[in-house]
DNA sequence: TACAATATTTAGGTAAGACTAAAATCTTGT
DNA sequence: ACAAGATTTTAGTCTTACCTAAATATTGTA
């Protein structure tokens, strides 16, 4: 029997995920920097994480780590709990997208899978969280996202908001106020090569964007 | 400003405040018992607890402690996180009165205050949870509570269950179907004096009840 | 290709909160 | 009044997860 993972452990995996969604292998001092956790802590329980075993991650010195399959797995279960509560909380207690990120940051690491079943079935098994990001299965597969960042588009094209990579309330207060939320129609009308700004129609209002917010909406 | 209590220190003041609420000092074996943790690891955080600004807790050595009024305050605030849960699990999520216990416990040290209020306020404020115990108040003060064990209660004798002081889920199903649950009358029909066996008569039905169970109930 | 800048790891500490073994102190029965 | 037994405290460790300072490895660039 696997052991109850800490909420620390919990956390670094969760990270670890995140950063390595595309393949690549997360590095100490980005994980240190997502972490808010000084380098030498997360080499000592990248370490660790190692050689316990079943190990959860794989580590090769100077080269950062990956999750190995139990990672993932313990991974995707933290991930799960995050985004079922979020979606949870806005739809039960009535919380706005931008209040949702802290309370489930502690919440998802303390509710028994009973109370994720629970609320799952609740909301009639929901697919997305608030701010459209995928809600691992109940087996813990991650759903594919098919989406790419607005920062890509170019004058011309146009697509639906599938998904706001933030948790920051203030950025998101910002997105609501002009309606860049999960399901709104966006077109791009203008891009300037120097500083990636992209010029946006959505619904009857035009808007101006910089790199810092189109790398985070996905369409 | 009040640095948050670690999950430890909430547990020691909630155990206090369950151990003294007759006015008597917790001893160090009694918190040991109810923690599950060594009795010199209570000492010592006891010893930490009350030496701590502002002291929780007043101890003197040999003599138990009890709570000051901050940490009166820190574990009423607990209780009601517990209660208010205990209640909200099984109001919304369909919980039984058995399982809540041990989710509460978990969920009572790191839910926010906003996560109070809202809980409160969408259940209109209730003033007992599932097992008929007060909830305190938003402004921390447990409400008196005038009820009396049943197992003083004598033939003759009736009255309404007002709280079942049990989170044994085993023990929860029992008196469940028994029927004793918070709000059902009772009448005392025979005492024999050298068990303590009460003889009552829970709606249509007779049931004998030892001490270990009168005990626990509430009229 | 060498070296400076950057990234990472090693070494050595700290704080919380638990433990066991042993010493000290209280309580109680006679 | 005091010894036996129970309770409580002291002393000394351990684990987890963090830290800083110093050493080492890697990398981009001259």
């Amino acid at each position: 029997m696997n052991k109850p993972l800490t909420i620390s452990i919990q956390d670094y995996l969760k990270n670890i995920y995140e950063l390595t969604e595309n393949g690549e292998s997360a590095t100490t001092n980005a994980l240190a920097k997502k972490l808010n956790i000084s380098a030498p802590s997360v080499t000592g329980m990248v370490q660790k994480l190692a050689s316990s075993k079943p190990a959860l991650v794989e580590y090769h010195k100077h080269q950062g780590v990956t999750l190995t399959q139990e990672g993932k797995k313990a991974a995707l279960e933290v991930i799960r709990h995050h985004r079922l509560l979020e979606a949870w909380l806005v739809q039960t207690l009535g919380y706005s997208w931008d209040e949702v990120h802290e309370e489930a940051e502690r919440l998802e690491h303390v509710i028994s899978e009973d109370f994720e079943r629970r609320i799952a079935a609740a909301m009639g098994h929901p697919v997305r969280d608030p701010h459209g990001e995928p809600i691992p299965t109940e087996d813990l597969k991650m759903p594919p996202d098919e989406s790419t960042p607005l920062s890509s588009m170019r004058p011309g094209e146009s697509g639906t908001i599938q998904r706001v990579d933030a948790s920051d309330p203030t950025l998101l207060r910002y997105l609501e106020e002009l309606g860049l939320v999960p399901g709104v129609k966006i077109q791009v009308i203008d891009y300037s090569p120097f500083d990636h700004n992209l010029t946006l129609k959505v619904g009857r209002k035009t808007t101006v964007l910089g790199l810092n917010i189109t790398s985070k909406l996905f369409i």
